[in-house]
DNA sequence: CTACTTGCAAATGCTTTGCAGGAGA
DNA sequence: TCTCCTGCAAAGCATTTGCAAGTAG
């Protein structure tokens, strides 16, 4: 299932914090609104300052009931800094690409055949530690536009 | 290239640190046997914990002088914990088996054809907005053997 | 000798939490 | 109304830095 950025995003949201005992209040309202409008994995630190309405601490626990209700994703870049996005089964798979250099994080669709590959790989895989693979994280490391000039 | 575990490792840290005017010196030494010793991306606390010739000041600083030479490479898993490991081209190529539970971090050597066709798109790959990728991460996220149980 | 390293302790900065007031159902 | 949510300010923690003493070359 996939969901255009849109009333059925929110409605889907609602949904899902219903299911972990949580409201969609107007506050988380705005703050998915921000990491929809951002279209890439945002910091916290922007987040917060994208809209008045978003206070650090509210934000940061926003984000964690909403990561725990699936509707949003951490994401890691190179530095420490964490980085959110709207979950992908709301917006589609997809990868970041990540600069080396400033540490800022793009959205990035592969070739069909890649993703395949991957699918295929991870779906098969199963270590002797024990390890059950679910899902895969494929970053690309390089350089920005803006780092490059 | 690549080296065996061993004394070459030592004297490329030797050469790699010269080459951004620092010193190999015992501490740094350590620090370098105890990660070849973890044998897996350990956390700064892991590593000062495990040896007590590692305060955990000069352990920071000895881990970004070490990064910085190309002798470390920094790791993420899913938690905000810096782990580290033995760069890349001293001990191989390779991907980590991430648990999305504990955050524990294994290391992973992916099927021969899942690594050409990662090799491939990574190295035609140059967006429209002039990123230009240099390298990838493949991390697969899963329950490790302990979190399973 | 001279510059780089070390280690302690204090500082920094991102993130989390206590608590009193406000809002949703 | 009763519980969950918000926001401020204070606390927590991983990480970084100042500084005086130690050490490599």
């Amino acid at each position: 299932m996939l969901f255009a950025v849109g009333e059925d995003l929110h409605a889907v949201a609602t949904a899902r914090l219903r299911r972990v005992d949580q409201r969609y209040t107007s506050g988380r309202r705005v703050l998915v609104e921000a990491l929809v409008e951002a279209g890439r994995p945002v910091t916290t630190a922007e987040l917060v300052a994208s809209r008045r309405e978003l206070p650090q601490s509210t934000t940061y626990r926003n984000l964690a009931v909403l990561e725990q209700a699936g509707v949003v994703r951490r994401v890691l870049g190179t530095d420490e800094l964490a980085r959110f996005e709207v979950a992908e089964d709301l917006t589609g798979h997809h990868h970041h690409l990540v600069c080396v250099s400033c540490g800022a994080v793009e959205d990035f669709e592969p070739p069909r055949r890649v993703e395949q590959t991957l699918a295929d790989a991870v779906g098969r895989l199963r270590t002797r530690t024990g390890f059950r693979a679910e899902a895969h994280r494929l970053d690309l490391l390089g350089t920005c536009g803006s780092c490059a000039e």
